[in-house]
DNA sequence: AGCAGGCGGTCAATGGTTTTACGATCGGGG
DNA sequence: CCCCGATCGTAAAACCATTGACCGCCTGCT
């Protein structure tokens, strides 16, 4: 009887699919990396759930994607910066970001000027009021990362943290990954 | 003189930054979770780097979107199975199904039948050229998810997906969590 | 100084996803 | 038996991000 491929979606949802799809491939095709596998689909969705979470509970009622958010929050971390850096540092492409400055600055939210030595460049920056949007808003989104955190034990969080940022560290150096922009 | 905001952004990069993030907000937000944030920083900036690499490199070439291979893979998986279930069990709208598989029928790779007992639904599968596709594909695509796994050792690795996994469980019966959908 | 090449930001076009609304269908209660 | 509410898939519209082309500016070389 065992779980195969049809039947039992009862208990099957978009999390706990990950050790089925496991599993199916492991035995169709022979040859794969299993744990690799197993990695990547974790990871995509369990990231995903998070952030589908903290985007619908705290960032659209606040009036802001997901993308926003991160971009007054990259600049509220690094300080004023060049618009290359936002980009680069939150993760999006150049124009995303010159896109979102448009609105952002309309709302008021940051402040945009021309750098003097370079007059190519952009600089932007937090508004008094972006910042303090920002902290309010950080909250609590810091509040739901909590209670996602405390799904697991101190002990299960401090090493997975501690593999994440060995991942993440040797995968800097790495020339064969291919990178946004 | 620590590494204060402005300075050093050499060895800045979209993933080290993570570090950096959660240091400086310990220190201007008292009272906010280090280790949560620190979770969901590192998870969301892994699994984008991880995507956005199999992507740009495995299914961009191949012709397909991200979300046209976790469409076409939960089919190989899962077996036929109701528009709705994919959409659930990939992680997508109901909407982006239909816009997907309109695509994906035309260039025959999957096919889509009414169910006869409940006319509403579309019941949808892989042709024989999509199961052949994809088997293909994903075979790249897992050699790239092993390269990515490299960079860990194997006990870490077997770590993380067992930390993970508990998540991802712990997280199903949640009733605060907002799901898509 | 002048020019060639490269880099930063923006715009337009494109692709894909979500939200909202709707027609068709199912199932249960009066 | 017939509504009524709920569910399924889809179409239309809005939104968002990416790619590629472009213009202006910087820099190094001659």
């Amino acid at each position: 009887m065992g779980h195969s491929a049809d039947g039992d979606s009862a208990a099957t949802d978009f999390l706990s699919f990950a050790d089925i799809a496991v599993d199916t491939t492991a035995e169709r095709l022979p040859g794969i990396d299993r744990s690799a596998m197993q990695m990547v689909l974790l990871l995509h969705r369990v990231a995903s759930s998070i952030v589908y979470d903290l985007e619908s509970t705290v960032h659209r009622p606040a009036g802001w994607s997901w993308s926003a958010f991160r971009l007054l929050f990259t600049l509220w971390v690094a300080g004023p910066r060049e618009s290359r850096q936002v980009a680069h540092l939150s993760g999006m492409s150049r124009a995303a970001v010159s896109s979102l400055t448009k609105t952002l600055s309309a709302s008021g939210l940051l402040a945009r000027r021309s750098d003097e030595r370079d007059r190519r460049a952009a600089i932007l920056s937090l508004t008094a009021r972006g910042a303090d949007a920002l902290e309010t808003t950080f909250r609590a989104h810091n509040e739901r990362e909590a209670r996602w955190a405390s799904l697991i034990s101190e002990d299960e969080l401090a090493t997975l943290n501690g593999v994440l940022t060995k991942l993440a560290r040797a995968a800097q150096g790495q020339e064969w990954i291919s990178r946004r922009a």
